[in-house]
DNA sequence: TAGATTGTTAATCGATTAACAATC
DNA sequence: TAGATTGTTAATCGATTAACAATC
């Protein structure tokens, strides 16, 4: 039942995470349905959280069956406002789009770079997994601007400030920034995720004892 | 007053920030003192959380006057166990390793890169930054291994497994990591913090309205 | 039907915020 | 001293967990 209140980021943070699980599941095996409990379980959470974050999408398990796999991953999709091979935008130095490419494998999680951007001019036209890198100064004139409206973002510091605002003009509304500022100004409603990597290896430092903790994203 | 009860992870995490904000404080500026209101004024937290997270640490402020900088800097830097330019090591592809040491100038955090290693054979002997990758197999042995307990892990997704093994033998405590994996088997007692690239995306897609959201860790 | 698991309400837990006395 | 800000206690808020009736 999608009727009572809004899933918390929190939550929606995990029915992600859902998501990212169950397309797993269905690439890699041939199970038809799947309990709370199972999801609980293989992510390290309580079942009681799944169903309850479950709750919120549009979708009803059967009592004593659990949910229909290829039902639940598709109003998961729905719910997130995901497509098939979600679109998104990466910008960073050449490098880090480079590594990304291989070390993020977006397809296996049902997403898809369409286009990347360098805020080097040095970049532009070298290849960054299937992609050629293109300047991030032509994402402004958003003509070869994409259909994406989230975007993975690691360019250097000093250019954070310019490209958030490029971004914002070429119309992405979701970005997540890996490279680390105190305190960006990012423009006006636009909605950006902080994976701060100096605090959570400070936080490391700090040790405490043996709680696998999440992003904090988290 | 560090007596009362021990600070919650996510008291932690911002403690780490506050000592990142003080870092650039410190060596931007020649701000003597500094008040909680201005603290959180800067990070977008409310003065009261970060009058509570400072009451973990061994330090006192001035009523009237707020904290001594340094002081405060450096209790920070105790309370989590940091040295002047903590070292970390980072394990990743060549195209991670130097993308990452462009994008994350660890040394304006407070953090020092002390050693880098690549899971991939052909990359072993370029460099990254300042230094040479070395094969992740020759960390096993720990006769490279440094004095870093951290390390921040972006390999591809078919080495994470046996990374994580490899960085518990040569003592590491904890790891940030970068590569988005479903379910990593983490070895017992080692410390974990995931930031989900693919999950996060996935939050952004479903688009909140427009709540600057932290990590994650968050 | 009996067994299992869902969906939801109530109870608990933890963290944030508000309030304010202490004090520099 | 008066003004400002700390440190902490009490009140609030939100999220997780426990419990259980509904039901496939």
């Amino acid at each position: 039942m999608s009727g009572t209140t809004p899933a918390s980021q929190k939550s929606i943070l995990r029915l992600s995470r859902y998501h990212c699980f169950l397309g797993e599941l269905r690439s890699s095996t041939r199970v038809r349905r799947i309990r709370s409990r199972e999801i609980a379980e293989e992510l390290g959470l309580s079942e009681e959280t799944v169903r309850r974050d479950l709750s919120h999408i549009d979708m009803e398990g059967r009592p004593g069956a659990g949910y229909d796999t290829d039902a639940l991953f598709k109003a998961l999709q729905e719910y997130l406002d995901l497509t098939t091979a979600h679109p998104f935008i990466a910008v960073g130095n050449l490098e880090m789009l480079q590594g990304l490419s291989a070390m993020f494998p977006a397809e296996d999680f049902g997403l898809r770079a369409v286009a990347c951007y360098s805020e080097r001019p040095g970049d532009v036209g070298s290849k960054a997994g299937d992609l050629e890198v293109q300047d991030l100064r032509d994402l402004r004139s958003a003509k070869g601007s994409p259909a994406a409206t989230i975007a993975v973002l690691a360019c250097e510091p000093a250019h954070v400030d310019e490209a958030l605002e490029t971004l914002d003009r070429a119309g992405i509304t979701g970005v997540l920034m890996l490279t680390p500022v105190l305190r960006p100004k990012h423009p006006e409603g636009m909605n950006v995720t902080y994976f701060r990597i100096p605090c959570a290896l400070k936080s490391l430092a700090a040790n405490e004892p043996a709680t696998p903790s999440c992003c904090a994203a988290e």
